[in-house]
DNA sequence: TTAGAAATTTAGTCATAACTAAAAAATAAT
DNA sequence: ATTATTTTTTAGTTATGACTAAATTTCTAA
């Protein structure tokens, strides 16, 4: 069993990898509202158990181990939000504190009876998909750039690594977060992308196409 | 806020004081499975915090705060099993170990949404009654003998307090947990009683009768 | 009434998981 | 390329709540 303690750690490496952003001791401490230096500790000890790989100074991922559990405590979160949404009348913009604590409640027999008692919900009240007992889960409707095809629409909502130079080249080019991108052409000759944004056409490499994360546009 | 340990020692020191047990450091470790060396360092610090009355070596009773606090845990253990059972169709037998970590949930508008879910129900799926949001509760069917009327019947269900004397004395007169008793006449001068017990009138005394716990018998 | 047994408390240890302060490593800027 | 800054880790501390072993108090029985 895992305590309290390692499944808000795994969870929060679950949310932070899901939205692109990079998974360092800074960004797991602001998450959690912890001290970096007992991030530090953490990881050592999530790494030991093989629920993330880590070396130090690089940051972190999780494993399948570590995803898996993950997964289940966000299944967890969600059936039971639904749960205080559908079935006892809260709003759905009160209910994350309350399923923060049930979401560590420890029995399968329970999630199993509460999803069918639900009625197997695919979605929870906020519009999140709800894995499944296997820990499958319905991938976000985001891409990297780089795997749009010509013509395709996304809405930019994030980099794949959040590196200074990065962020300031896209600032001076003019790119930030919620512009609506469209493809107007693919060079061959260097996977160079022309783009359409804010009705202006501008070029940028593939090297960007491949650290730039899109909403689908449909 | 209490912590979950501390939520239990209080809830262990109400059972036990409503079954009329003594409530000792010794009787607590075995209730709870833990070494009375731990209880005495909680006693110490519930004491503390004025949830019990506590005098070193001499057992320990629950305070008006103390009390409230338990009756709360009862009341969302019990609201809890009756969900288990009434709604996600668990067995009456299995759902004990996930009430005991769905009291610890820490909401009183959960707690009030689920009672109304559940239509208010005033027993558990055991027969125990469901405290009320003010604590109060519907008090067990139990007294002692010195409080039964004549040609009243009762069962025995404990001791008010387990000294070995006493033990070994209803032994010998072989009284046991379990056993029918009538109160055959209740005798004026020096209120000992006279009562029917599988069949044969014996005599007990005053002091026995102060002692001696029974549900009421109809 | 006093010795022995039983119950209880104290003292000291351990694991968990947070913290601060300082050291070390990685990254950025001149 | 070297310094300065930021990030991360290490070392040491704290609180909680369990433990063992030893000391103390209370109870029981001869």
């Amino acid at each position: 069993m895992n305590s309290q303690s390692e499944e808000d750690y795994l969870k929060a490496v679950y949310h932070l990898e899901a939205e692109n952003l990079s998974v360092s001791t800074n960004s797991l401490a602001s998450y959690l509202n912890m001290k970096p230096s007992s991030v530090s500790d953490m990881l050592k000890k999530l790494a030991e158990k093989k629920y993330i790989n880590y070396q130090k100074y690089k940051g972190t991922s999780l494993t399948k181990k570590g995803k898996l559990i993950a997964l289940k405590i966000i299944r967890k979160h969600r059936l039971w939000e639904s749960f205080l949404v559908d079935k006892l009348g809260f709003s759905w913009a009160s209910v994350h504190s309350i399923a923060e604590q049930l979401e560590h409640i420890n029995s399968e027999e329970l999630i199993d009876k509460l999803d069918e008692f639900l009625d197997f919900p695919k979605y929870d009240p906020h519009g999140d998909p709800i894995p499944a007992k296997n820990g499958s889960i319905e991938k976000l409707n985001q891409k990297l750039l780089i795997d749009f095809v010509e013509n395709e629409t996304g809405i930019i909502k994030g980099v794949k690594k959040a590196t200074p130079s990065l962020l300031n080249y896209l600032d001076d080019i003019k790119i930030n977060l919620g512009d609506i991108v469209k493809v107007e052409k693919i060079i061959d000759f260097d996977r160079s992308f022309i783009i359409n944004i804010k009705n202006k056409k501008i070029t940028v490499s593939e090297k960007i196409c491949k650290n730039l994360l899109l909403e689908i546009y449909d």
